[in-house]
RNA sequence: GGGUGAUUAGCUCAGUGGUAGAGCGCUUCGUUCACAUCGAAGAUGUCAGCGGUUCAAAUCCGUUAUCACCCA
């Protein structure tokens, strides 16, 4: 057997990837031990329609690290994995591609059709990134492979899982509970997608807008003395206005306004507070007026203090609107267009006139259509561009003075225009669809987070749940303390129809507005929901009913009931059309996927989970929603820890995002250097609350510590060293061996140290450290000399088990090179991936050995550097005179001589005097001189000791002025004291060494 | 406006009170059979500024500046 020069990543990984997936040596509990503790992460679930991206591979390789080293440890080991089935963001892939291929559309086909051909598209491309993940080397358990909408009524064979159960149980528990609820209130509707959506889907960018100014002329043609004052009290303007000023980057909103609010304090306005004043749109005989109240939200210091209240149509104009008592005037419809529906314009504006007169209570103001006939059906953006246009034609709008001076006259033309600020404005996106947000009254279910919060709150104040880096707590606190109701309902198709089913309501009356005219029966099936409804439909009126289902809407005043015969009727019940936020299943991802509501052995061996690897972006979305739910659910903790990791930004610190162009695909990097040095460099880059910045850069410096491992083994294969090993820990005795088992244990203890802590980065770089800078640096180096010596059996044995650990270490970090080394140097019972894990530590450390040998290393890179700076050719053999040498620096000179007449190239030691044509070097205990001949430079060489004395004295100086402050031998730690004390005896002595060698020097 | 974090070598970053490190890059040298995807040697720092606590501060506290992210 011989090894090649490089290790083939391209090829190795697949054929390593298929002989684990050959061996389940995924699978859950594989390589435990007896009675083992269990270990157990569920991947952050991808998006059904998602492909991998350097986040993924960033997450992904972190929990693998986990995982690897926990199944090598013998402990029983699940990592699960699966896909959320994305809702919106997988109807519009279907969508799309249906309309690609010139199908009908998805209404034209409907519901259940539309379904089948999700499934099939699910079924055929939705595989696509658990696929990349098995090239990231991820050890999931696939057999386990998960989904939200497993079991869901029409998947498809083999999508027969628990999830659709365990998601509808929930809703449904929570609903009887009084935890879940239906009502109108203001959402953020996408009109892209015509669905309600969470207010973490919602993307604040700030972008260039406008700012308008209008007047909204005070009713009755009333007027008031309007003063403005400086800081000091001192008037700056004082004017008769008949209007009040309003500022606006929405003028196509004014229409629904229902109130202008200002700031109580707002001195300017308090001459008229509570009069009305007018809309300044609209036709001109049904002008609105709306009152001027107060208010705490108007900020005086912006704009003229005063504000517009829009309560259907924004948010913070909403909470002033139910504070005061505002109606809310709806003026959209579900794709962001001016509304059609409703009363006509007149009817409108004469009852919300009535309304605004205290005439008339508010009560359901569905009905009310404000938006002008000639407005009606335009879209939002139009709409505003004919209200501006028209107000600004009535000389409504606030102007200023526009100077300007003819060119060809030199006549001054003095004209008075429009005051617009164009300024950015932050406007809310939908996530997906990229379009912008509308604040939409609409009727959706709601989960009661501020009834559920508390014991997720709790579960991380008292320590149940450990969130790393702790700065993400106050994240998760600030959160969780200021929720809100959570929309969980989606007009959409693909996902969980809520299991809410519409009868009449038996109790109604004419004055009860719509939405109180059915009746809500929730239950997780049809006979469930059927018993309910006869339940309640069961009346002592001798009238027989029976249920039937439909998928119909019926009209709302009459529907649900028809009159089949005297004495029988049939209850006609219909079923909520909406589906629940994708979020809602993923928040039962931890049970969910362990086969809860089944009371399964995985479920009480694995849950709750250990640790969930996350990126901070969806501490809201995922884990403070997890959290709440598995502790409402079945009152545990989903995880015990919670490790949010950064996102990998590009080399410059940028965002990647495909419209800059600097997005990294770790699919490419994989192809061009493999997954280890991929997976290393994310590793050695996470370092706890950082962002990792990542470049192909890396990468490649990461390739060359792989190829430099598997040199070293090739190495030591081409020396027979694995050929005569024999398996276990050796037990050698010379020092060199017995330096580097000691470093093997250091190794061990700080790798364990730093992956118990999730100091990935520490881990990384601890076996980078060790693997090149001592194994192959030194160790590799040392031994050479040593294969054909007395110590040739042990040292071959040392080495084979030194890189045998180092390789096992390495293993979860680099999975694929690792397991390769593993097959090319034994005959292994088992693969890598279920290798045992070491144990071993300080007690392999040998103090001696490791004096002795950090000697000759300090002797070596002495001589190296005197000779490089001295300008001896590197082949020139020089002698290496002992000038002077205590017990200890002979002894570690005689056991290591071969070594160091190697390394430093020079002659076997002899003792002798420091003379003419040498240079000196000094070692602990020592003092040698290297004679390279009658050419030698004296003035070079005192300038290379002077220049090292300066540096010894200034150190030294540092220390004994600390040590000659009385306070410091007060205060500080004695082996504080002890230490700089022993440093600086080590300073002086080789100070006066390298004085003895310049005096040397210049009495020759 | 509020919150959080960052500021350390040319670059990217480690460094939780004992006098500063790594990788990359740079300079010089090197075909001795593990590796040129390498080796040896070398240069490079007011640890953002200011103030404080301490025997001792990159590290703790305050403050300023700049940048980034989150939330309004």
């Amino acid at each position: 057997m011989s090894m090649d020069k490089t290790f083939d990543a391209a090829s190795a990984e697949a054929r390593i990837a298929a002989a684990w997936e050959a061996a389940d040596a995924f699978a859950a509990g594989a390589n435990a031990k007896p009675g083992a503790p269990a270990f157990s992460v569920v991947i952050p679930p991808p998006n059904v329609t998602g492909s991998l991206h350097i986040g993924h591979a960033l997450n992904n390789t972190l929990q693998d690290i986990l995982v690897r080293w926990h199944r090598m440890q013998g402990h029983n080991t699940l990592w699960q994995p699966g896909q959320d089935h994305a809702g919106i963001a997988t109807q519009m892939v279907v969508e799309r591609r249906m309309a690609e291929r010139r199908e009908p559309g998805r209404r034209e086909i409907g519901r259940e059709a539309f379904l089948q051909k999700v499934w099939a598209w699910k079924q055929e491309s939705g595989g696509t990134i658990m696929g990349q993940l098995k090239r990231l080397g991820a050890s999931l358990d696939w057999s386990r492979n998960a989904f939200t909408m497993s079991g869901a009524p029409g998947a498809p064979v083999g999508e027969d899982g628990n999830f659709h159960d365990a998601v509808i149980r929930v809703f449904v528990d929570m609903y009887h509970k009084g935890l879940i609820y239906r009502g109108k209130r203001l959402v953020n509707w996408d009109p892209h997608f015509e669905t309600a959506i969470s207010d973490l889907e919602v993307e604040n960018r700030e972008v260039p807008g406008h700012m308008w100014h209008f007047k909204y002329p005070l009713a009755g043609g009333e007027t008031y003395e309007y003063v403005e004052r400086d800081a000091d009290g001192n008037v700056t303007l004082r004017e008769t206005r008949d209007y009040i000023s309003i500022a606006t980057t929405r003028p196509e909103t004014m229409l629904g306004d229902g109130a202008v609010a200002v700031h109580p304090d707002d001195a300017r306005y308090a001459p008229i507070v509570g009069k009305l004043c007018e809309i300044p749109v609209g036709p001109k005989e049904h002008r609105r007026l709306i009152p001027i109240i107060t208010d705490e939200y108007p900020d005086p210091a912006f704009g003229s203090g005063a504000v517009k209240i829009t309560g259907a149509h924004d948010f913070n104009d909403y909470a002033v609107a139910q504070r005061n008592g505002i109606p809310l005037y709806a003026l959209m419809d579900t794709k962001g267009a001016m509304r059609s529906d409703g009363l006509s314009y007149e009817e409108s504006a004469t009852l919300a006139g009535q309304i605004a007169r205290g005439e008339r209570e508010a009560g359901d103001v569905s009905q009310i259509n404000l938006v002008p006939e000639d407005l009606r059906g335009l879209d939002r953006y139009e709409a505003r561009e004919r209200v501006v246009a028209d107000i600004t034609a009535e000389r409504l709008a606030v102007t200023y003075l526009h100077k300007s001076i003819d060119k060809e006259t030199g006549a001054e033309h003095l004209e008075l225009r429009p005051l617009v600020d164009a300024k950015p404005i932050m406007q809310p996106f939908g996530d997906r669809s990229g379009v912008v947000i509308e604040p939409m009254l609409t009727d959706q279910w709601f989960v009661d987070t501020p009834k559920i919060v508390q014991p997720a709150i709790d579960a991380v104040r008292d320590g149940r749940t450990r969130i790393m880096p702790e700065q993400h707590e106050k994240v998760y606190f600030h959160w969780l303390e200021n929720i809100e109701p959570w929309t969980i309902s989606r007009q959409l198709w693909w996902g969980h129809q809520i299991p809410v089913w519409y009868g009449p309501n038996f109790e109604f009356s004419d004055e009860m507005p719509d939405e109180d005219l059915v009746k809500e029966f929730c239950a997780a099936n049809r006979t469930d929901v059927e018993e309910l409804a006869l339940n309640y439909y069961s009346r002592s009126d001798g009238i027989e009913r029976r249920v039937e289902f439909s998928d119909e809407l019926p009209n709302r005043r009459a529907f649900g009931l028809r009159n089949d015969a005297p004495g029988k009727q049939t209850i006609i019940l219909y079923r909520d059309p909406d589906v629940l936020d994708t979020w809602f299943s993923s928040g039962l991802w931890p049970i969910g996927t362990l086969g809860w509501p089944e009371d399964t052995p995985e479920l009480r061996r694995y849950f709750p989970t250990d640790t969930l690897v996350t990126g901070f972006d969806i501490i809201f979305f995922w884990v403070a929603r997890m959290m709440m739910m598995q502790l409402a659910v079945v009152d545990e903790v989903p995880f015990r820890n919670v490790y949010v990791h950064g996102l990998v930004r590009d080399e410059k610190g940028a965002k990647m995002s495909k419209s800059k162009g600097n997005v990294i695909d770790p699919l490419d990097l994989i192809d061009q250097f493999g997954a280890d040095p991929l997976r290393f460099t994310l590793t050695s880059m996470a370092a706890m609350g950082r962002d990792p910045k990542l470049g192909p850069k890396h990468v490649e410096a990461n390739r060359n510590f792989v190829t430099k491992i598997w040199n070293a083994t090739r190495f030591a294969e081409m020396n027979g060293v694995f050929a005569a090993a024999s398996a276990g820990q050796p037990q050698p005795a010379h020092t060199v061996n017995r330096w580097i088992m000691g470093e093997t244990a250091r190794a061990r203890l700080a790798l364990d140290e730093a992956l118990a802590a999730y100091r990935f980065n520490d881990a990384a770089q601890g076996m980078y450290a060790f693997v090149w800078g001592k194994l192959c640096d030194w160790y590799v180096e040392f031994a050479k000399p040593l294969f054909d010596g007395e110590h040739a059996d042990e040292t071959r044995a040392t080495m084979a088990w030194v890189i045998e650990q180092a390789i096992t270490m390495l293993h979860p970090i680099m999975p694929f090179v690792t397991e390769e080394i593993w097959a090319l140097t034994g005959n292994r019972a088992k693969m890598l991936v279920h290798g045992d894990w070491p144990a071993y530590g300080a007690e392999l450390i040998d103090e001696a050995a490791d004096r002795q040998m950090n000697w000759v290393i300090g002797l070596i890179e002495g001589v190296r550097s005197a000779r490089a700076q001295m300008g001896v050719p590197a082949a020139a053999k020089l002698d290496l005179i002992v000038a002077q040498a205590d017990d200890a620096a002979r002894a570690a000179l005689a056991a290591n001589g071969p070594l160091v007449e190697r390394l430093a190239r020079v002659n076997p030691a002899r003792d002798g005097e420091a003379g003419r044509g040498m240079i000196a070097v000094a070692a602990p205990g020592a003092s040698f001189a290297l004679p390279i001949g009658d050419v030698i430079d004296a003035a070079a060489e005192t300038a290379r000791l002077e220049k090292a004395l300066a540096k010894t004295e200034k150190d030294a100086a540092g220390l004994r002025g600390r040590l000659s402050n009385p306070k410091f031998a007060q205060n500080a730690d004695p082996e504080v004291i002890e230490e700089t004390r022993a440093k600086l005896a080590e300073l002086d002595e080789d100070a006066a060494r390298t004085k003895g060698a310049l005096e040397q020097l210049r009495s020759l």
